[in-house]
RNA sequence: GGGCGGGUAGCUUAGGUUGGUUGGAGCACCCGGCUGAUAACCGGGAGGUCGCCGGUUCAAAUCCGGCCUCGCCCA
């Protein structure tokens, strides 16, 4: 097709070795140095004047071969008007009236001489204009009809210099780009050695380039065609072992011409979704836009071998496309080897493949750049097209293919690059295109910072798992990731303990139980457990939705919510009771259904991101790998809007939702929330029961009253109307407005208010009506306030969102009876107990022999709630007695009296 | 030097396109509570010039311009 051709490409290279560096040993090796930088007049071929140009290389001028000007900067042409000061130094000059041209903006920063100018002109009146060679015999000028003549080019600018740009094809980049495009001769001046060519100037030849630069400045002052030389310190790359300077030089090497499928490349680019949409549109756009030919082959002796033969007869280039194609044209067949690779392939010669020419073809020394292998994976990676096309065409183009933003000029280009000019076709469809992974302090790691971060600690420490969650959680992919060792802490301690917890107990009593996840006879499930099917029928689908829509980290940490809090803190923590029953039960069995169901699935949902622990999980619930299971949610095929429970082999998909019974439930724990507050706020203890709680307003939460209850340790709790019953208002002064109306009978006022009764005196100020201490009040004088009446508390919660948003109140009876502090002396007997227990370390089923002592002052503790007691810390023999217990025994205090406890 | 992206509490971050009441979380910290509840949980507190400067606007973390800084790619 042509796409392939042999030229040159510029790079730093170190003659002592031979090799060139890649662009990481070039930034490795960048130093400051001053070197000798020379101001030089070109003498114009049909003119007087001279081209005054500045270049930081000297060893480079032997290879002039053209001067680039700006197109739009503006020249002038000058005269020496007067003989230098006495401060020149160095060599070079120039005799009064020669006339030179320049940029006009650099004329004071680049003469030493008073001048006049005598014109001025834009850049594009000097083009074409021929100058004489400082070196005639360096460079031959063959076809050339631009060589030694002014030419245009954008680069040029006027920050330094003279506003001209020396021009030596061979040794710069921007130069041998300008050459080939204005059609300079190329050749080179100087060997792989970093030798001037024999021929370049009799007293150069064969030395070693920047040994020279003296010497060419010397040569350029015997003609007179120095202006002038300067020392000038800049950055130049250096070897970043040996420290010697590098030289740019043009190698030769072979490319593909991209610049001539752009527009394939752009089109292609526009099919892919990428992820963010910024990095496809900006930073790749921007790449394609600009493509340039892909140089493909490497000097290396490592790498795929570079299938072209030239022919060193008529220079006659062919590419073997085949081992038969090799086999069919080698000179000796013997010598074509099994492997194919370097040092073997290099022996093959070939007749050459031009019409009539009868001469041998030799193999192009290269290797393929690596980066010319990467962009092959998407059929390499199915040994296409040795194992036939099907597995290709089946998988091409490819669906998604992630790596990090780094490789946007890397793996996603040589990709499109291959598959654009190889297959005429996009390579993939969506591409997620990651942030870099840096320290904690947003620095890149490196060794030599020793910031770097040794996975293995993590993994280590708190597995893979964990290390693989917080990096999936803690941002957006494609934002740079802050590397915080505690966050992959955090992440263990929360998200897998408490997995593995839940897990855990659900395991524990499923043993005890004989629990049988296929007799899936759930004839009636609590509302607990449709609200956490429901919530995780919620929670699934959003994940599978936010996976859809890349935002990963959005998707984990919903469903890490959904595992820490609504799974773990709220269903098992008010569903421990339920099985605690040592009686089979319907609602045990329910229970232990529905965590059964939720686990299995969270193990699916988390498996991608996370795949060690939910599989150990999920071999245990269910007998083979989470990794053969199908996907919970959204998979064609699944069922999901069916609600079947998980039988092996079958395909499920998400029990469905009950939004309803969500709001109910998010009510509730607001609830259970607001009477924890409430009791700080009152001073009443957690664990001293309430006769009664009220609730007014908000949904018909009836089917959670007695786990409310339990939640806020009341005895009855009921929906009430009237907000009233247990509020009362306050009326309180406005001291402003009051202040400026009684002045200094003010306190006369407010010890008026004080005394009066708030609902009469606000009806008499709303009738306007009302006469305090002699003072009209009106409504702006007073505040009102509402406040619980002596003997409640209350707090009020916004439910629900915008319009719908409602006040919902609840009040508790703050009052204290003789039964309540029987209750609360139990349930603080009980706790101190099993806390005992823990410490010890007993079994959970274990029967003790527990005495208790009450102490003076303690609140009578009544028969029916002293068994209580005995039952929840299992005990079997049980004796209360009064006074205070033995030295050695436990005690604890409330409300001033000490109890003491035994047991064994 | 150019292009693209980031900068919000001690740390990690949400929000930013669509400007609008008091900028949300988690960790760590302080006070209190709860717990056969797990490296757990609940309530409260302290902690913010939303990188800096300027502009638009009644109103800017959010929009615009400039700058600083970090990262990636290119030169």
């Amino acid at each position: 097709m042509g796409l392939v051709y042999k030229g040159h490409k510029v790079l730093p290279f170190w003659p002592q070795t031979g090799t060139s560096y890649s662009t990481h040993e070039v930034a490795l090796g960048y130093k400051e140095v001053e070197e000798p930088s020379v101001y030089l007049k070109f003498k114009l071929v049909d003119d007087d004047a001279y081209i005054h140009a500045w270049t930081t290389t000297p060893w480079t001028l032997p290879g002039n071969v053209g001067l680039a000007v700006g197109p739009d900067v503006t020249y002038a042409r000058i005269r020496i008007a007067e003989p230098p000061a006495d401060s020149w130094e160095g060599r070079g000059g120039a005799k009064v009236g020669e006339e030179l041209i320049l940029a006009e903006d650099l004329l004071a920063e680049s003469l030493r001489h008073q001048i006049e100018v005598i014109d001025t002109f834009p850049g594009s009146e000097l083009v074409g204009k021929a100058y004489e060679p400082l070196f005639p015999d360096a460079v031959e000028r063959g076809d050339s009809e631009t060589a030694w003549t002014v030419v245009e080019a954008d680069f040029v600018t006027t920050t330094d210099g003279t506003g001209v740009v020396h021009t030596a094809v061979m040794y710069g980049e921007e130069d041998y780009i300008l050459g080939k495009e204005v059609g300079f001769p190329a050749q080179h001046t100087v060997d792989m050695d970093g030798r001037f060519i024999a021929g370049t100037h009799h007293s150069l030849d064969g030395r070693y380039v920047k040994d020279c630069d003296d010497d060419i400045i010397d040569l350029l002052h015997y003609d007179d065609l120095l202006y002038r030389e300067q020392m000038y310190t800049h950055d130049y790359p250096h070897c970043w072992r040996t420290g010697h300077p590098l030289l740019y030089y043009a190698m030769d090497s072979w490319f593909v011409r991209m610049t001539a499928v752009k527009e394939k490349l752009l089109e292609f680019n526009d099919q892919v979704e990428w992820a963010p949409e910024w990095v496809g549109e900006g930073r790749f756009g921007e790449w394609l836009r600009n493509v340039k030919d892909w140089a493909i082959s490497r000097e290396r002796f490592w790498g795929t071998p570079l299938p072209v033969w030239i022919c060193e007869e008529c220079g006659h280039q062919h590419c073997a496309g085949s081992r038969q194609d090799m086999l069919d044209a080698a000179i000796d067949t013997d010598v074509v080897p099994e492997d194919l690779h370097r040092p073997f392939v290099d022996d093959v010669r070939l007749h050459c493949q031009a019409d009539g020419c009868s001469g041998e073809m030799v193999r192009e020394p290269f290797v393929l750049d690596c980066w010319y292998d990467s962009g092959c994976a998407f059929f390499a990676q199915w040994h296409h097209p040795f194992a036939g096309t099907e597995k290709l065409e089946a998988n091409f183009p490819i669906d998604y293919i992630c790596e990090g933003v780094d490789q946007t000029r890397g793996w996603f280009y040589t990709l499109l690059a291959v598959s654009t000019t190889v297959f005429d076709s996009n390579c993939y469809k969506r591409c997620l295109s990651l942030g870099m992974v840096l320290d904690k302090e947003g620095k890149k790691m490196s060794k030599s910072k020793d910031n770097a971060i040794d996975p293995w600690d993590h993994f280590n420490r708190e597995g893979a798992d964990a290390t693989r969650w917080y990096m999936v959680t803690s941002g957006a992919p494609w934002n740079p990731l802050k590397f915080d060792p505690t966050g992959v802490r955090e992440t263990y301690a929360k998200m897998f303990l408490t997995l593995w917890n839940v897990y855990k107990f659900h395991a524990n009593y499923a043993a005890m139980d004989d629990f049988e996840p296929t007799d899936n006879s759930v004839a009636l499930r609590a509302p607990l457990d449709r609200w956490l099917l429901s919530r995780l029928n919620a929670v699934g689908s959003s994940l599978h939705d936010q996976f859809v829509g890349w935002d990963f980290h959005k998707a984990c940490r919903e469903l890490e919510d959904f595992v820490v809090n609504d799974l773990s803190n709220w269903y098992v923590r008010r569903s421990r009771r339920r099985l605690w029953d040592d009686a089979e039960s319907a609602d045990k069995l329910a229970c232990q259904h529905t965590l059964h169901e939720v686990l299995v699935t969270v193990c699916r949902l988390m498996a991608p991101v996370a795949p060690y622990m939910v599989d150990e999980i999920h071999r245990n619930l269910v007998g083979e790998s989470v990794h053969l299971a199908d996907w919970p949610a959204g998979t064609p095929g699944c069922r999901r809007d069916i609600q079947i429970l998980y039988i092996p082999g079958e395909v499920r998909g998400l029990p469905s939702r009950d939004e309803e019974l969500e709001q109910r439930m998010a009510l509730v724990r607001a609830l259970a929330e607001a009477g924890r507050r409430i009791r700080v706020e009152a001073g009443r203890r957690q664990r001293l029961p309430c006769q009664a709680g009220w609730l007014v307003g908000g949904l018909d939460i009836s089917e959670f009253h007695s786990l409310l209850c339990d939640e806020l340790n009341v005895e009855t709790l009921t929906t009430e109307d009237d907000l009233d019953r247990f509020q009362q208002i306050e009326l309180v002064p406005n001291w402003k407005a009051l202040g400026a109306k009684a002045r200094a009978d003010l306190p006369k006022v407010k010890e008026a208010l004080a005394a009066a009764d708030a609902d009469e005196t606000w009806a008499a100020i709303q009738a306007g009506k009302c006469e305090l201490a002699g003072f009209e009040i009106t409504p702006d004088d007073v505040e009102v306030r509402r406040v619980e009446k002596e003997g409640y508390a209350a707090a009020t919660i916004e439910f629900g969102e915008g319009d719908d948003a409602e006040a919902v109140s609840l009040v508790l009876d703050m009052a204290s009876t003789p039964h309540l502090l029987s209750r609360g002396l139990a349930r603080d007997i009980i706790r101190r107990v099993q806390q005992k227990r823990k410490d010890l370390d007993l079994d959970v089923n274990a029967l003790i022999s527990l005495t208790v002592w009450l102490g003076d002052g303690t609140p009578e503790l009544g028969d029916v709630d002293w068994e209580h007691v005995q039952t929840e810390t299992r005990t079997d023999v049980g004796v209360l007695l009064s006074g205070n217990g033995p030295e050695d025994s436990d005690s604890f205090t409330v409300d001033k009296a000490t109890i003491h406890f035994s047991f064994d």
